[in-house]
RNA sequence: GGCGCUAUCGUCUAGUGGUUAGGACGGGGCCCUCUCAAGGCCCAGGCAGGAGUUCAAUUCUCCUUAGCGCUACCA
């Protein structure tokens, strides 16, 4: 069974490149079985906030996916140091009395990496505890095996074999001068606590990996494994970052743009990984059952907006694919909850009759309250397209005379109401299109839209008639 | 600078030592049709560059170039 985890650090809004991540992890734990964990790496005091917390949260339950279990590394942070000091136990690390910051000119410029502050590495036990004792500050770094030969590897499900000279590889810090666990070690040290056996990140993280590998070697008989996945970068090929690129890279403005979370996700999911079957529109299931790190793919997957087009169109299109194909009763809540957001009311017993009969033509949830306005309102603009179709000859009184006919039948039909029309048409001998394309103008103030027949259906017998008569 | 990762249409991708290099989005066209979508069909568009191995290289190797990542007492 395995064990996954996600494990955001709360500096900013939940960035979509972390969601595909929680998405992999996740699709990852539920086709197997597993545990995934929602774990945050808030060991950075000086950057967290609660509104980056916030955003997280808000993101994850929008996307839907859940999770078993939930930690903050800060109330862990005794365990972080307990897992430091066994491995200063076991002689793998040493205390580095160096002040902070004080070689940083000498390593720059420098050929080769920088691997240690001379003379702490080998410093004498006694001296060592001795200073300690003192109360000298000291970061706790790990003590790297050095050598010719020495080298770390570790097996990456996506990236395959990698390997890595010791030499190449500095003595990082596990604890800092103010006794706070790094990154490196805080992260390792739970991933052993919480036994997660499948580290699935970002490849940021791939050459700190080796590192990571240092520390799980020092702490248990048995390490993860890992699997890296590509980055989502910006057109222009940087990382996407909210200060350069803006609200393209949070989640919420998907949510806010009217997406569907599970077009979202399909969306997301294509992004650096393929079921390698031509498949694109998926559903959350069928993404689960596909899941697998050899459909991931190697390189950097630019996310592809633009000034005049912030979003993907490849998402519009997944979101319009999922709008029309999923069953129609499951997209009534989201579509009801756009509309009451403007103001309008769904609650007539025909909505998911009018929701199937437009829902084709439409690409975000927005345009049920925008474009479908005329079939939950009685104020709606008439566009001038529409107003054209009004002015050709006789259109209106023809309409009007529509509307006193229709009123005189019972019947309200698709069928009834093509009959009195084409009719109608064919008595002042005009084309049908007149009345045909007149009704569709006069019922929704718009020229575009929905077969006329149709329109009239979803709008309503009293509707229809009334409006018919007031052009 | 050092180390590492990557490189197929504009974008997301499939793929192979011999293929007309496949699909999708976007673009163009046609069909359908009461309009617009949707849907169907068609078109344009690609193996970063250079060597090497081979009868044959987009595919294997090397080099170059480019992009990205790491190189913190950030994560």
């Amino acid at each position: 069974m395995p064990r996954v985890r996600f494990a955001p650090s709360p500096t900013g809004y939940l960035h979509i490149g972390s969601a595909r991540t929680f998405i992999f992890n996740w699709l990852y734990a539920r086709k197997n079985n597993g545990t995934m964990i929602l774990r945050l790496d808030d060991t950075d005091v000086e950057r967290n906030t609660q509104v980056s917390i916030d955003s997280i949260f808000d993101g994850l339950h929008w996307l839907g996916l859940n999770w078993d279990e939930y930690y903050r590394q800060s109330e862990r942070l005794a365990l972080h140091k307990e897992m430091a000091y066994a491995i200063f136990a076991k002689g793998l690390a040493y205390r580095d009395f160096t002040p902070a910051h004080a070689d940083e000119e000498e390593r720059e410029g420098e050929a080769g990496p920088w691997l240690f502050n001379a003379g702490m590495r080998e410093l004498s036990a006694e001296e060592s505890d001795r200073r300690a004792a003192a109360g000298e500050p000291f970061v706790l770094r790990f003590r790297v095996p050095r050598g010719e030969n020495r080298a770390v590897k570790f097996k990456d499900s996506v990236f395959g074999d990698q390997y890595k000279k010791a030499d190449e590889i500095e003595d990082f810090a596990l604890l800092r001068s103010n006794g706070m666990p790094t990154y490196h070690m805080a992260s390792c040290a739970d991933d052993v606590d919480l036994r997660i056996d499948h580290i699935i990140r970002g490849q940021d993280h791939l050459t700190n990996t080796f590192k990571h590998v240092l520390i799980f070697e020092a702490l248990s008989e048995t390490k993860p494994k890992f699997a890296h996945l590509p980055l989502l970068i910006a057109p222009d090929g940087a990382k996407l970052s909210k200060r350069k690129h803006g609200p393209v890279v949070s989640v919420t403005t998907y949510r806010d743009a009217g997406f569907l979370p599970q077009a979202y996700i399909n969306f997301l999911c294509l992004l650096g990984w393929s079921p390698k079957n031509n498949r694109e529109q998926m559903s959350i299931a069928e993404l689960m059952e596909a899941f697998s790190f050899s459909g991931v793919n190697r390189s950097n997957a630019v996310v592809n907006f633009s000034d005049e087009d912030p979003i993907d169109p490849k998402a519009q299109w997944l979101n319009g694919q999922h709008l029309r194909s999923m069953p129609v009763n499951d997209l009534l809540p989201a579509v009801r909850a756009v509309l009451e957001a403007a103001g309008l009311s769904a609650d007539e017993p025909s909505f998911a009759f009018v929701v199937d009969t437009i829902r084709a033509r439409y690409t975000t949830l927005h345009d049920f309250a925008t474009k479908g306005r005329p079939y939950f309102a009685d104020d709606y603009p008439m566009e001038p397209a529409a107003a054209e179709r009004l002015d050709e000859p006789q259109a209106r009184e023809l309409l009007r005379e529509l509307g006193v006919r229709l009123q005189a039948q019972t019947e309200f039909t698709e069928a009834s109401v093509e009959k009195t029309l084409r009719d109608l048409a064919a008595e002042a001998g005009v084309k049908p299109g007149i009345l045909i394309n007149g009704s569709r103008a006069a019922l929704t103030g718009q020229a575009v839209g929905p077969s006329a027949f149709h329109v009239f259906t979803a709008i309503g017998r009293d509707r229809s008639i009334a409006r018919l008569k007031m052009v």
